[in-house]
DNA sequence: TGAGAGTCAATAAT
DNA sequence: ATTATTGACTCTCA
């Protein structure tokens, strides 16, 4: 166990009283992890704690939460996968026993913490219990111990054979689909999940890029041409637009931490909001290279994109029409172009993709077309299909980011914007994180994984020539 | 009705 | 085996 950076934390501590108390006993109480057990709470009031954990004191979570201070929720997070890689401990135990959420969500969380301010009082609990868990000075004794019971019950129920008394798990009102009958008629109770495919994700963000909020006439219009479900449009697009802003903050709290230094970093500088309220933006997020500099980077046009526009609003403003215009501009002309280049990417490689998922592929990138009319500034571009401005985004600097070093000379332009008062408490990251901004990893696994592709695709046939 | 916040849970990736 | 990603829910709020 390698020192505790103990560092500062200052803000923490009242909070740290507060719950710090002794924590009498405890343990034990509910452990049944058993099944999802009926229980559709139907409680509306909200009767106190939703469930899980350690009981506690008097206080309820929720009123801690309420009194709680200003947490410093990504040293929070940057602590606790300290603690828990360093004592082998899973997201997944810490989740359910300590969070009260699944391994999904803690990854989410641990990974992508948003800053205390942005957090609703239902957001801040799970960085309240970490907080309250990192206190604990037998914290990782506790998991340690939870973790030996599961293994023992699962040793237990695993080999089974003789013995074994209760145990009645199984069946419940499991559905059983047992093995038996072929595995025809998939109930289909099961919903497929949707997974949509790399074409598709682009010319949702394509979409995106032009107007971030699509009327429903636009969502429409883009499930038919996708040949998704409207539902599933609508969905992209509300996940699409709070990940994308979880990003931003990041981005913020780390450019503010480790301020300017360098670690390459983004281009598109003019950021600074940051003030509740107030997202900015300008205009047209789009490009628009200018920057003498040149090279490079363009991070912004994909993910992170920097559209946020608040549109519509305005007082006067009666045309929210731009965006549609660009998109029924787009419209499919049912001629699927010879398939071959269809879609080029970003990169200008053909990128032809996987799985598209089972029966249609929608292909169908519709050509542009279009030459717009005015409206939109700059871009135009039709929504579903590439093309026009963009330059190479990505691909440039993830590449060299994995590796440890950092890398990128760049030039320093940006500014540092303050703001990050507010966390006041760095954390510079020490050296090691091999994962820096998500996003960087992020591209770069995409990138890596379009070339894996590739290459696979190459050995498997010959054909394809691509150029770098 | 619709946006945003939190999560879940299936499934991809490591 | 874990961890990361992500479409779909569930709740609020306006």
């Amino acid at each position: 166990a390698p020192e505790s950076p103990m560092s500062s934390s200052e803000s923490v501590k009242s909070l740290t009283e507060l719950v710090q108390q002794p924590c009498p006993a405890i343990e034990t109480s509910k452990d049944g992890k058993s099944q999802e057990s009926s229980e559709p709470p139907a409680s509306e009031s909200q009767s106190t704690t939703p469930l899980p954990l350690s009981g506690h004191s008097a206080l309820s979570i929720q009123e801690l939460v309420a009194m709680s201070p200003e947490l410093d929720t990504y040293g929070i997070t940057k602590r606790v996968k300290e603690v828990l890689t360093d004592n082998n401990l899973g997201q997944r135990l810490f989740g359910e026993t300590i969070l009260g959420l699944t391994q999904g969500s803690v990854s989410d969380l641990l990974a992508r913490p948003k800053p205390w301010h942005k957090l609703s009082l239902k957001g801040r609990e799970p960085f309240v219990r970490m907080q309250l868990w990192l206190n604990d000075p037998n914290n990782v004794e506790k998991l340690m111990d939870m973790k030996r019971m599961e293994k023992k019950a699962y040793m237990k129920r695993r080999h089974s054979s003789v013995s074994d008394s209760q145990s009645c798990e199984s069946s419940c009102a499991g559905i059983d689909y047992s093995q038996g009958a072929s595995p025809q008629p998939q109930h289909q109770l099961k919903k497929p999940r949707v997974v949509l495919a790399p074409e598709e994700k682009e010319a949702l963000k394509r979409a995106y890029q032009q107007k971030p909020y699509p009327s429903p006439k636009t969502i429409e219009e883009l499930a038919t041409q996708l040949n998704l479900k409207t539902s599933t449009v609508i969905n992209w697009f509300h996940n699409y637009r709070s990940r994308i802003r979880r990003e931003l903050f990041i981005e913020e709290i780390q450019a503010g931490s480790q301020s300017q230094a360098g670690s390459s970093e983004s281009p598109s500088g003019r950021s600074g909001r940051a003030a509740h309220g107030s997202e900015g933006d300008s205009c047209d997020g789009v490009d628009a290279e200018g920057p003498p500099d040149g090279k490079a980077s363009g991070a912004e046009a994909d993910e992170p994109s920097s559209a946020a526009a608040k549109s519509q609003g305005g007082p006067g403003e009666p045309a929210p029409e731009a965006g549609e215009e660009a998109l029924r501009g787009a419209r499919p002309s049912e001629r699927a172009e010879p398939e071959s280049l269809e879609d080029t990417d970003d990169e200008g490689r053909p990128r032809r993709s996987s799985p598209p998922r089972p029966g249609d592929a929608p292909e169908t990138l519709p050509n542009s077309a279009t030459e717009g009319d005015a409206s939109t500034s700059a871009a135009s571009t039709s929504v579903l299909t590439g093309e026009s401005s963009y330059k190479s985004k990505e691909s440039s600097e993830k590449i060299s980011s994995v590796p440890s070093t950092s890398s990128t000379p760049a030039a320093g332009s940006q500014k540092t914007n303050s703001l990050q008062s507010l966390f006041g408490l760095s954390e510079a990251a020490s050296s090691r994180n091999t994962r820096d901004s998500s996003l960087r990893k992020k591209k770069a696994a995409n990138l890596n994984n379009i070339i894996h592709r590739l290459e696979k695709a190459a050995s498997r046939e010959e054909a394809v020539e691509w150029e770098f």
